[in-house]
RNA sequence: CGGGGAGUGGCGCAGUGGUAGCGCACCUGCUUUGGGGGCAGGCGGUCGGGGGUUCAAAUCCCCCCUCCCCGACCA
């Protein structure tokens, strides 16, 4: 029997992230605290992630465009909820070619400031709008307790940064960015259901007036914010004077949104499909959907592979070819779990001359089945549509077995230590704080029938409450 | 910043004054290859840094640095 490659979730769920990022070959902490190191298989993996939403995006209307790493600090200075936010994790470059800077420039937590400068020059007229634009950069916020993916001092994302001209289409833009980018990635490519809903007055974006967010639940429980759209309202806009004539002739402020989601996803694809074993990738973001394991090459069985990896190739199943054959079998096959490749096809001599494979699905631990070698690329195409909703119906059933409704404080503190409580909100609005002491938060907010309240202050509304990271 | 730990080979650790060790990893060879296989032989260390005590310091003393864990802010 296999010996225990990764400390247990159930024993230690951080020191088993640690030994999945290590193991599964994702990412070293670099030299600067706080740093990390995307190493070539993490990166593949954030690269499907950056070719699946970057589609989307697209579709939604938004271009690329780049903009400088370096902020002016007086930028940061403009919008003043913004730089309270930000200021005690910025990082500040105050010496440059040997000399100190006139004015200290800050290196980009977020871009709104610079966008929105250019922005003011861009938009004149009604006809200018809506604006949107979309980068992918890094970003720094110096943080005090890092976790690799999870809470980097540095870190990868993509950042949307609209204008309109009402405040009803800024509004629509940024729910249409929620659900049609972010929900429907998280759902269809990364296999995790999220939680949609409105950020309370004490968890939104500094310097927005409305912030919705998408919560995973992850393998412990906890909640893990996935991604934010933003409604900054004329906020940026009086700042930094963007302005545009409308049709009537008026002089008016634009509307405008913001909204990101970053190298954080790869924490949260560990945390909510990773077991024991590693790594659970589901096929529609694996940069590996397939392996075709060579057991031993004897009787052309090395050949009949390399045609299998061609069929599997012309079936559209992105597969890679495993003929290390100095290296055992065993460990081999445990790389390939601890990747989470969600298929892997064993191929040996005993194998073929019975005219079979050896088909191992990831999302059922030691689920090994015998199939014909006839037909192989549509078997395997077949199931990595169905690991991927069997993968989706796993971290749902999760959720919901640890999702408690709760009547009140007492209840939810209890629920909350292993879970997602939902109350009323009317009944936890004013205890934002005293949950806070036992490190609790209002994850969102939401209609009864889990749609998006347009206010807090709605009738109603459902709290959930959880730890989170 | 407050509280608690730890710095010894790539990683994980043992070593309480007397020749720096173990496991894993790595290299070589043989043997195995269907779940991290076996045997044999190897490479690799200014013991975080500086100072002090001593015939002798990884070990005792002083100073400094770094990292990790727990609390207040965050994608």
């Amino acid at each position: 029997m296999a010996k225990a490659v990764l400390t247990s979730k159930s024993d230690d769920f951080p020191k088993w992230y640690q030994d999945v990022v290590a193991k599964a070959e994702l990412a070293d902490n670099g030299p600067v605290r706080g740093t990390m190191v995307i190493r070539p298989y993490g990166y593949a993996i954030w690269e499907r992630m950056q070719a699946e939403l970057d589609r989307r995006i697209k579709d939604a209307g938004a271009q690329n465009a780049y903009f400088p790493l370096f902020i002016p600090e007086s930028y940061l200075r403009k919008e003043a909820e913004h730089v309270e936010g930000f200021s005690p994790e910025l990082a500040v470059v105050t010496h440059a070619g040997g000399k100190e800077l006139e004015e200290p420039v800050v290196v980009r937590p977020t871009s709104e400031t610079i966008i929105n400068s250019f922005f003011s020059k861009w938009v004149q007229s009604h006809r200018d709008l809506p604006l949107l634009i979309n980068q992918w950069a890094n970003v720094v916020r110096w943080e005090l307790r890092p976790r690799v993916f999870l809470r980097t001092t540095e870190f990868l994302w993509q950042e949307g940064h609209t204008a309109h001209a009402t405040q009803d289409d800024a509004r629509a833009y940024a729910l249409r960015i929620l659900h049609e980018v972010y929900e429907d990635f998280a759902r269809e490519v990364m296999a995790l259901p999220v939680l949609v809903g409105r950020k309370t007055e004490r968890e939104r974006f500094a310097g927005a007036d409305a912030t919705y967010t998408l919560e995973g639940m992850m393998g412990d429980g906890k909640a893990l914010q996935m991604g934010t759209s933003h409604e900054l309202g004329q906020n940026f806009a009086k700042a930094f004077d963007i302005t545009f004539q409308s049709s009537t002739g008026t002089t008016e402020h634009a509307w405008q949104t913001s909204w990101g989601v970053s190298t954080r996803l790869v924490g949260a694809l560990i945390m909510g499909h990773g077991d024991d074993a590693g790594l659970r990738v589901p096929p529609a973001l694996a940069p590996v959907q397939a392996v075709v394991l060579l057991v031993r090459d004897e009787d052309g069985a090395g050949e009949r592979a390399a045609a299998m990896v061609a069929e599997l190739r012309g079936a559209g199943v992105r597969v890679q070819l495993d003929d290390r054959l100095d290296t055992g079998f065993g460990r081999r096959a445990v790389e390939w779990e601890l990747k989470g490749v969600p298929v892997r096809i064993e191929v040996g001599p005993r194998d073929l001359a019975a005219g079979t494979v050896t088909l191992v699905r990831r999302d059922a631990a030691g689920d090994k089945t015998t199939v014909s070698v006839d037909g192989l690329g549509a078997r395997v195409a077949g199931l990595l549509g169905e690991i991927q909703a069997s993968l989706y119906r796993q971290a749902l059933n999760r959720r919901e077995a640890n999702t408690i409704d709760a009547g009140g404080l007492a209840e939810v503190r209890d629920a909350a230590q292993r879970g997602f409580a939902r109350v009323s909100w009317d009944s936890v609005r004013d205890s934002e704080v005293a949950l806070a002491g036992d490190a609790l938060t209002v994850r969102c907010l939401q209609r009864a029938d889990g749609t998006i309240p347009s206010s807090s202050a709605e009738p109603g509304l459902i709290a959930t409450v959880a730890k989170a990271y």
